[in-house]
DNA sequence: GATGAATGAGAGTTCATTCAT
DNA sequence: TATGAATGAACTCTCATTCAT
């Protein structure tokens, strides 16, 4: 890929993957400004950290209108929430890793854009991820969500594609599926949580040579010539 | 090591451990308390759904006895984090960490019983820990203090170290010390997030195995044959 | 009266006697489904502890319906409890007591036959009465439209039937009107209360066994033989 | 009675039947203002219709000292009104009519002096008992308090000296007890309540001889010559 | 050192009501 | 006529914190 092409489809994928909330939607202007407003906040201050008050505010609205759509604070973080859940779990957005496994390329590269691709989704809805992240660790319906759909829908398609490439020789074959796919999953954001906790260290260098870097350590593993 | 070696092993690491507060102790009884019921409302709830009252109550003290020990409840939050992560990032638990390193093992071996050795730190402190992480995301001070601690005093540890293994050919020599560190660290935790948002789906593999696991992951790649 | 005629009678005052709205009925369906669910929850809840809000989801219309038809909260009750008040003490049907008192019938039965007649028109109506009853100790407006309409419409017709009977020997001449009319509303009022407040007290008995006692007990007083 | 021993007796049971609250408490002088004001204001504008705030600031003190103290504000209510009733209808409360009925002068006398002990009852406690008559009409819990109170503890004790009365000759023996019983309370509350919504009516006449046509009423009823 | 009483500020939520459609 | 959207004001209640004892 040339350094152009790169950029566009950074771009390109960028928009495709906004989690976003307003394609079937009826929602009013009103109603986008407090979703707006409440991710924000909710990702700025989490959940209990944030008052109602400072979103209606935010959102140019009475607080009494956010009480009128969403009934509670609570309901309000669920409707952010809970589609972002199904959305990342799609079958849609499943799909379009597993299209980019499938291109016709050396496999290294394949997994590269793999990472990059998943990459960018979570950096497009950092805010939304975040919240999900940090309020499924207080809110069981939110983890019973999660485990919902990414166990019943992500896990399944995944683990027959890992099964496919174990027998194609492109993955190892003697360790299970899981295993594999908690490495992947690990090795990128554990690679997201160091950007965001040490900002500046990682500033210097480029993504995509981090990108390659982590594709490396997966494929290759850390050990040196004298374990072999 | 035996089955039993293990055991014995694991139990006195997990003692040893505890990222405790009262060595120091010039705490009173009720201070203990308060700590303990801190600790447990802090992790459940998180630090702005937590209320003080409540803390009072699980600790059995008076509301008031809280602000005259830590004068706010920030305060409360503060003298609990600050020293674990203190304590962390100590040279003494950073050095035997090192220690393991240096046993007489081959190399392979020693990987595993550091991950072990890191899993254990965590899962003694699980929940000072998640109060760790998540407080982090939203106080500075917290990132500071994790900065300052870590960065200053782990990493340069480690990093000698890395540099070291790699010199004698334990580790790759093409990736930079920070990526096989972040490495580790991310199989790691990704491996106890994992266990906790699918508690169900690990609690059938043996721990040993799992970390075993880990570590050929990490020494090797998940690459196949083909990718040779 | 046979018990036959006796029954007959009962549901005809029953019919007849509600003091409904919907004579003069240019009040849509709409309005009618208002006005029965704010008399059902002004009833249960009082007015100040109803809300609109549930008053529409009970008639199955939008709050702002409401306000288009009765312009406030008050509105509506003041529309639900003048009425009320007005026709309770309507000529029409005070006359229809003293009718009952005109009848062609020994004195007793047509005090009995006055006490089941108001009985039953309070009965039949006794959401309605528990509102005036209650809201009238908070609303002055309720208070004087009672006063006006009682005062000054029932209590001059019924004095002066009293003053007649009192000229018959039917009733005594030694105590003042206002007074033997209070005495047997007071009668008629606490037999209902009681049956609220002790219902299954008084389920066993007869109801028309009660109010022949409460008419003995207003006609001849509670002394034994002793007191001669 | 001398006009001057019937005052003074009037003055000392009005002081003696304060139901008050305050007997076996620790009462801080602010909760003491809390009870008061709400005594005040919920009897003037009923529960619903009474807001913490209004009560609050006539109490002089802040909103939330009233949460500390009595949790919520039904819980306020029911601190004023379940002692109420547990008093109104405690022994010794009770024990004071029969003591009276037990006095030695004319039965007429001592009926005219137990109503007018009663009367003087409810007058001394009147907000609190308009608060219990009306707030029990929308609160179960206070239903059952009475009826726990009254029927059990009341009722059986008035119940054993009607009987007693009935053997005597002084009440007719061919009436059940209740009736009996049922037509005092009527006479009585009939009274206040009719003094309440026509207050102008009754200023006029003296409470004294007021009494005295109800016990009339009562023990010979309101039938003339022509019936005998 | 510990607490019960008290509180100002603000939380989330509900209220009756208005208005454009 | 009827309503969905919106809201300012008020609501009950909780918060972290102070202070006299």
């Amino acid at each position: 890929m040339t350094e152009k092409d790169w950029e566009k489809w950074v771009r390109m994928i960028a928009d495709e993957y906004d989690l976003d909330l307003g394609k079937t939607n009826k929602e009013t202007l009103k109603q986008k400004k407090i979703l707006e407003a409440a991710i924000h906040i909710f990702a700025e201050k989490g959940f209990s950290g944030s008052s109602t008050s400072e979103i209606a505010e935010r959102a140019g609205v009475a607080e009494a209108t956010i009480f009128k759509h969403y009934r509670t604070k609570k309901g309000l973080l669920l409707r952010l929430v809970i589609p972002a859940i199904a959305k990342v779990a799609s079958p849609w957005i499943t799909r379009s890793a597993l299209k980019i496994l499938e291109q016709d390329k050396p496999f290294r590269e394949r997994v590269e854009d793999v990472i990059l691709d998943r990459v960018l989704l979570i950096e497009t809805n950092w805010k939304k991820i975040k919240i999900i992240l940090v309020e499924s660790l207080f809110h069981p319906e939110l983890r019973e969500a999660i485990q919902t759909h990414v166990a019943k829908s992500v896990f399944p398609v995944m683990s027959e594609k890992i099964k496919q490439l174990q027998a194609e020789g492109e993955l190892r074959r003697d360790l299970p599926d899981y295993v594999l796919l908690r490495s992947v999953i690990s090795m990128a954001i554990g690679y997201l949580l160091a950007r965001n906790v040490f900002p500046e260290q990682l500033a210097q260098s480029e993504e995509k040579d981090e990108i390659s870097m982590i594709a490396e350590v997966l494929l290759k593993g850390v050990g040196g010539s004298h374990g072999d």
